[in-house]
DNA sequence: GTCTATAAGAGGATAGAC
DNA sequence: GTCTATCCTCTTATAGAC
């Protein structure tokens, strides 16, 4: 994984390896055009490089698409792990949620989630690199602060109800807009990444919420 | 869109014009391969036909493709259109969102679901053709069954709440289990169908049912 | 490691006979 | 409408010089 980074010449752009420089222009091709219609000339031409190059440090279409989404997922998904402080349940439900939604629509993000989903089905190592990275943390996220918010008596949820509710709540956020985001319909007016965490927060509340 | 379908010879499959025999094989490859790894020889091949033939009745690629994702959204969403009997609140949301998740979860649905997203940026329509008649109907229904049992005073929920409430519902339907499928990667043991529909009916009445 | 040039083949689309 | 045969472009991958 660690490559030798002999970075030392040229510098148009701010210093990037040929090998990066290959990644960077394989994100931009594949995502645009996906997987079966981006060509290594594509590639080539983007990263100032020749497709020879290209297949010195990759051995194939395949693998360069592999490497490419293994490196993106991880920085899609680094937000995940930052954790907030907060007074109430409401206000911790809330704000998990609003952070979690502005990281999956965000557009790299979305392009991302269409090329994966794509290519999943002849590619199943991707599909998978993708879910543990994102969704399982997510996941993971989500029952950590049932549990805590639990703990401090802000909740009154059953550890049976975690898994259930961890994933309603998940797919609340991953709702109609971010369906239309991926298939590529112009958002719906009216409807805001903060109304619907607030919905989302007050619908676990109004089930879950303890009463002071 | 009315085709001649003048189909009294052979019969070695349940007769099929030459068009209808292209529609369906269309649907296989490209389902299978997806829109840029699809060629028209596999579809000819599938098909039993030339390729002449194909272009006889479709002007390019393209135009096969968007054919044959009309013609499957519409089946593939015609179960949205019944309507069930009900006696109170939560077993009328119970039963709407476990028919929901069965129809988006059958294999098809899912492998259409996945090409449709997949080509959506380079093909405007498609996306929008098929959120036409999914998700925008889908919605219709869930407002109009919030909306009825509101007026049977099975439900006490705002005017103002229903939109947002709806695309809340949908999204819990639409969650970790769904997004499994459609990257590919293995169901969760211990969720079912069943137990997420139970807990996102109990979430809308915890926070709107009337209390008897 | 990096380049230029090229091999080898697949795939969209059409011409022309029937 | 349907077929066979073919055109021509684009694409993956490599050979061989530096």
């Amino acid at each position: 994984m660690s490559r030798p980074k002999k970075n030392l010449c040229c510098g148009d752009k701010p210093a990037l390896s040929k090998q990066d420089a290959v990644l960077a222009a394989a994100q931009e091709v594949f995502l645009e055009a996906g997987y079966a219609a981006a060509s290594m000339d594509a590639v080539a031409s983007r990263a100032n490089v020749s497709k020879a190059t290209i297949y010195a440090h990759f051995d194939n279409k395949r693998a360069l698409f592999e490497a490419m989404i293994g490196n993106r997922c991880e920085a899609a998904f680094e937000g995940l792990q930052v954790s907030a402080c907060y007074e109430d349940a409401h206000q911790a439900l809330y704000e998990l949620a609003v952070h979690f939604m502005r990281l999956i629509m965000a557009p790299e993000a979305v392009a991302l989630h269409r090329v994966i989903i794509g290519e999943s089905p002849r590619l199943p190592e991707v599909g998978e690199a993708f879910y543990n990275v994102g969704p399982t943390r997510a996941r993971q996220r989500v029952t950590e602060l049932f549990t805590d918010l639990n703990q401090r008596k802000l909740l009154d949820m059953p550890v049976e109800d975690m898994p259930t509710m961890a994933d309603l709540f998940l797919g609340m956020m991953k709702g109609d807009m971010h369906l239309r985001a991926i298939v590529n319909v112009p958002p719906a007016e009216g409807l805001s990444i903060e109304r619907l965490a607030e919905g989302a927060a007050s619908l676990i509340i109004a089930r879950y919420g303890v009463t002071s």
